[in-house]
RNA sequence: GUCCCCAUCGUCUAGAGGUUAGGACAGCGGGUUUUCAUCCCGCCAACAGGAGUUCGAUUCUCCUUGGGGAUACCA
């Protein structure tokens, strides 16, 4: 069978985590199958819909770095791939169940399914939702009802009695009690769009769907959209429910956890490596004894078996391991394209920087490659490297072991060295500073300390006689006799 | 409330009747190191509980408990 998936997202908010997550596992699930990703957008909630949503799905996933086989932009045999594009569609199949008996209209406003809702809150009764109040209307008074202008949806009659089962290919065979499914979901509303509901099933049979990959949290409607391919005459699809996301309170993942639109992680500068990698496992396993897999590999290591059923919690700091791992796996030219863009919104570069910039921060890489945990560390690790730090305060000089006036006699002594050293020769100029600090019978790291402050603006820095090789022994000299002056 | 799904270290997971229950993140402790970081080594840490089935259950069944999800003219 030639396997066909879709990842089917509602522009009315920015992609984040869960839905990413799902998208990636239909598209490794292709992938692996040699089969088709198709991308449908589902903008048929005409309330929450921006277009700005949808600009940020096509930015998310040009960063993430995989991509649809068929869809809205690249088009494909069965477009269009936008549902407000398909709307006459959903019309005609509403008006097939209908006419069949298998749905019916409703008339009922809002105020009575407020109502409604009040009254079933405020009683002890089992009863939820709508109470089937129209479906025993006259069908042709109803559509007289209809032609006449009256408001209405069509709703799917759910069968009273029985039970509807199906089978998932993760959770195995599930059976509901009709009387347990939704009493009648709305299939078009009364604005004349279809619903996710009836959308998705006439999309997902029409663009030959085989397998339908969504989270957990879709079970309950699973019924009925099974009783819905039955009043079609239809095959469903394979089911394949996904274990949701939780954030680490244990409740499905959403803003108040922190980030969760995969935007933020991008400007918090994380990797898309990273980011793909954490998130495929997630719910997921891929093979034992490693963790990191670039996406070539995920593609081809997918397995529906590996799936799990129970849910995840997302771990933030797991994503931030991963995101380390990957900064180190870059070649310094390309992990200085990822940093630019971070020291330009800072101000330490310029939005196009020069060829000089750019070599000049090629050259850190080393420097800070190592210490990065993400990318907007970047600024502040590197910006003594790009100016002046403001003169440290007197305490920083001083630890339990240096009194002020040891740190600046070493300091001093640690300075007249510099212009000593040959810069470009990393072990001599450590050889010749053991040896210095020897003579004044102080321990190496001692005689480092106040000069890494007076140059770097800290006591924790990147490799000292490496930043000052990148700015120069003149500037590094000026910063020690400035720390100097104020050490009095 | 009702229905559904789920259940191995704190977290992500491996395990598919017999294992010293493995790995990773985090935590803790060491080592390397010019600070930090990286890297290396070690430690801590789990089969929710109870009945069955079986010679033998983490693994199969049932119950309990716990967690989650759904109960919209949102997806």
């Amino acid at each position: 069978m030639q396997v066909r998936v879709r990842y089917a997202p509602s522009p009315t908010g920015l992609q984040h985590i869960g839905s990413v997550r799902t998208a990636l596992i239909n598209y490794l699930f292709a992938r692996a199958n040699g089969g088709t990703f198709v991308l449908r957008l589902e903008d048929t909630d005409r309330t929450r819909f921006s277009e700005d949503y949808v600009k940020n799905l096509y930015d998310t996933f040009e960063w993430l770095g995989f991509y649809w086989d068929e869809g809205p932009d690249v088009g494909g045999p069965y477009a269009p791939y936008i549902q407000s594009e398909r709307f006459q569609l959903y019309q005609e199949h509403a008006m097939r169940l209908v006419e069949a008996g298998a749905a019916y209209y409703c008339f009922c406003g809002e105020e009575r399914l407020a109502g409604l809702r009040a009254a079933q809150e405020g009683s002890d009764s089992a009863d939820l939702g709508y109470d089937r109040h129209c479906r025993g209307l006259d069908p042709r008074e109803a559509a007289d009802r209809v032609a006449a202008g009256e408001k209405a949806v069509v709703r799917l009659k759910i069968p009273l009695e029985g039970s509807t089962k199906f089978h998932d290919l993760v959770l195995g065979d599930i059976e509901w009690k009709n009387e347990d499914v939704s009493p009648d979901p709305v299939l078009l509303k009364s604005d004349g769009f279809p619903t996710y509901h009836l959308a998705n099933i006439v999309d997902d049979h029409l663009m030959r769907i085989t397998h339908v990959m969504r989270a957990q949290e879709w079970i309950p409607s699973a019924p009925f959209h099974i009783v819905m391919y039955a009043a079609f005459g239809w095959e469903p699809p394979q089911l394949v429910h996904l274990p949701m996301v939780l954030g680490p309170d244990g409740h499905k993942l959403s803003k108040r956890h922190g980030a969760t639109a995969v935007d933020e992680f991008r400007k918090k500068g994380y990797l898309p490596e990273a980011l793909v990698n954490y998130v495929s496992h997630l719910g997921c396993s891929f093979e034992e004894g490693r963790d990191l897999f670039p996406l070539a590999d995920l593609e081809r290591l997918f397995k529906i078996e590996r799936l799990n059923k129970a849910p995840a919690v997302f771990d933030y700091q797991k994503l931030e391991w991963y995101n380390g791992q990957y900064i180190r796996m870059k070649g310094d030219a390309e992990l200085r394209d990822l940093v630019l863009p971070f020291l330009a919104q800072e101000g330490l570069v310029a939005e196009a920087p020069s060829e000089a910039q750019r070599s000049f921060v090629l050259s850190a890489m080393p420097l800070v490659k190592e210490r990065l945990k993400f990318l907007s560390d970047a600024p502040a690790m590197m910006r003594y490297l790009f100016e002046a730090p403001p003169l440290p305060a007197a305490e920083e000089f001083i630890s339990k072991k240096l009194d002020k006036a040891r740190a600046a006699e070493l300091l001093a002594a640690g300075a007249a060295l510099l212009s000593a050293c040959d810069l470009s020769d990393l072990p001599a100029t450590e050889a010749r500073y053991r040896a210095e600090a020897e003579r004044l019978g102080a321990k190496f790291g001692d005689l480092m300390a106040p000069l890494r402050v007076a140059v770097t603006g800290s006591r924790v820095s990147p490799p000292l006689f490496e930043s000052i090789a990148l700015i120069g022994a003149d500037e590094a000299l000026a910063r020690a006799g400035k720390a100097l002056a104020s050490l009095g």
